[in-house]
DNA sequence: GGCAATTATGTAAACCTTTACATGATGCAT
DNA sequence: ATGCATCATGTAAAGGTTTACATAATTGCC
């Protein structure tokens, strides 16, 4: 009708009551008489009244919506999650604000204007660090409620949730026991990475507990790229010994490997297996299709939004650190071991 | 150092100004004594004062946020458009609200509360049809600013940015003529779908174009989804006469159409010529890999958000209709026609 | 030096809610 | 009938900005 949309003035107006009990009869319905309560919606209906929100933020200092800082959101693992924090927030009436910090400080910064503003009420950080603005704050200035998914926040006790990496890697090397393989690779050593030592870790104790030695000579380098991959199953090459199956940091890294064996005129899974870690999108579409730990995305992402929403709202918390299982997903890059 | 931020109030005690004075310094400085401005700019830095977000926008009835409502937000595809849309938003100081709406008109009507109570000031529609709440408030209703991407939406006009499906089609159609291929199929013939009518209608073109008759027995339906491609395979194989070529409505479809006649044990792309639309993340990792037209979709993103916003801040439009050229990217899945 | 025009600043309203507190009405027990 | 507790509603403040309008200070000009 008008231009102006509706506000609780001109509700309170037709009603016939004040804007207080307008108020009242749209949040606290018991509050409220019956009758008016009926009248007040009458009203409502007839002026197309929603509440604006900026106000009702601006007065409850709150706003409802989550900032997501994620350093890519082109990388296909993180839509899924993105799902998944969508579905949860959703649910529970919040909205998502979507950061792509691409790691740069300065997005970084930016994007805390959000949370300095009261434009988010919290913070879902899948960076692996504190988002640059705040380390600089000092140590003590408390921090906005956050949870830090994936990669764990370093240096501070942030709520986490994320995969099993190291019961994951058990897991994948596991199989690759159980179908015989003795000498296993690693391809994806990578000193400073969290995620990357756990699963090497995972990889060490599943070789130990079947009493195998662990040959320094198979324990590569790699970060986590496809090309990374390749050039390790390259200078593995300019040695002699060469292992059956190949256990890959992730399935970037596992590609790079397949990659590298093919060209190299090997029959996969035939002459060697590869096993990734991911289970991402294109995984299937390899040849051969490649074995692989699936990473629960969809429910690490509903379970970190649940675990910041009862943050925020002062439930009682089970656990601040969820570790969701891998599991084990058979394709066809991994094979019985045969000598030849 | 205190609990509660410092406000606008408390930067003007500081700097011994009125709060006028101080709104203004920050964001009109031409209008304020240069003496003044600094000692505004010292006391802003002194009590670390940040511009609450919720009071501007109540007071200015603007919150600088898009909301962009997906239909999948999962979707592999989505996520290059929503790296552009980010880019572009940020840049401007516009922040971006995500909206996965699943196609159910219950969380369209839901998300459209953002637009009415001012929580965001425009829309990015990827549905391909209008937010549910908004087509039963009646025609004449004033719509709020909003811009369709990637699929046009129907029965409005309304701002639309996408990939120019009818010339894309054309490109492709002509490469796999020039490579030799007489007969050409077109594999996801689907009326209702304003996108599938397109890349059909650039097919029919370009055959006709070279002198080619279009012979009905090789245009197929199917949905735009893997299997949808196989089985349309499957329906020409009971017939008598094949194509040399398949002319894939999207890549989806070509990858059903690969992995059926790979499956029938036919060497590609020696036997068969397959061409698909879009460029999805896989193409590349599919066997044999996929000769794809490229749909950019960052520039799409950026390109509409730059609509978007240069609406909503009354610039001068050229165009309320962008279409981007879609690139032919050759790879492995179609050679040279030859008979045997 | 006086007047007009310009410039810099201040005052207060407006943006739209929620909610503490006050007020008035109703019911119940004594 | 009086007093007290309970319940429903209203009044007004608070939340933190921006900005139209008013006022004070400065400049320019003759």
């Amino acid at each position: 009708m008008s231009a102006k949309p509706a506000t609780i003035e001109d509700v309170a107006l037709i009603a016939g009551v004040s804007i207080a009990t307008v108020s009242r009869a749209l949040n606290e319905p018991a509050k409220v008489a019956d009758s008016t309560r009926r009248k007040v919606l009458e009203a409502v209906a007839k002026t197309g009244y929603t509440t604006n929100a900026m106000a009702r933020n601006l007065r409850m200092r709150k706003s409802n919506m989550i900032l997501i800082l994620a350093p890519d959101v082109g990388d296909p693992n993180f839509s899924n999650i993105l799902v998944g924090l969508e579905t949860e927030a959703s649910k529970r009436g919040y909205g998502i604000l979507i950061g792509n910090t691409q790691n740069d400080p300065a997005r970084e910064t930016d994007y805390l204007r959000f949370i300095s503003s009261n434009q988010a009420d919290g913070i879902i950080v899948l960076t692996g660090h504190l988002p640059f603005g705040l380390v600089q704050s000092g140590a003590t200035k408390s921090l906005p409620p956050m949870v830090a998914v994936n990669e764990p926040v370093l240096n501070a006790d942030i709520p986490f949730v994320g995969v099993d990496n190291l019961e994951g890697a058990r897991i994948a090397v596991d199989h690759l026991i159980s179908q015989g393989h003795r000498e296993i690779a690693f391809i994806g050593q990578s000193p400073g990475r969290a995620v990357a030592n756990l699963r090497e870790r995972g990889y060490r104790e599943a070789l130990t507990r079947a009493g195998l030695e662990i040959d320094p000579r198979f324990v590569l380098e790699a970060n986590g790229t496809t090309e990374s991959g390749r050039g390790a199953v390259e200078r593995m090459f300019v040695r002699d010994q060469l292992p059956s199956a190949f256990f890959c940091v992730n399935d970037a890294t596992a590609l790079g490997v397949i990659i590298a064996l093919t060209a190299r005129g090997y029959d996969l899974p035939r002459d060697f297996s590869v096993m990734g870690f991911d289970d991402i999108s294109y995984a299937s579409f390899v040849t051969p299709s490649l074995t692989t730990m699936k990473q629960p995305r969809l429910e690490i992402g509903e379970a970190s939004m649940e675990l910041l929403l009862a943050l925020l709202e002062g439930e009682p918390i089970k656990n601040r650190h969820v570790l969701l299982r891998a599991d084990l997903i058979l394709r066809n890059s991994v094979a019985l071991y045969r000598s030849y």
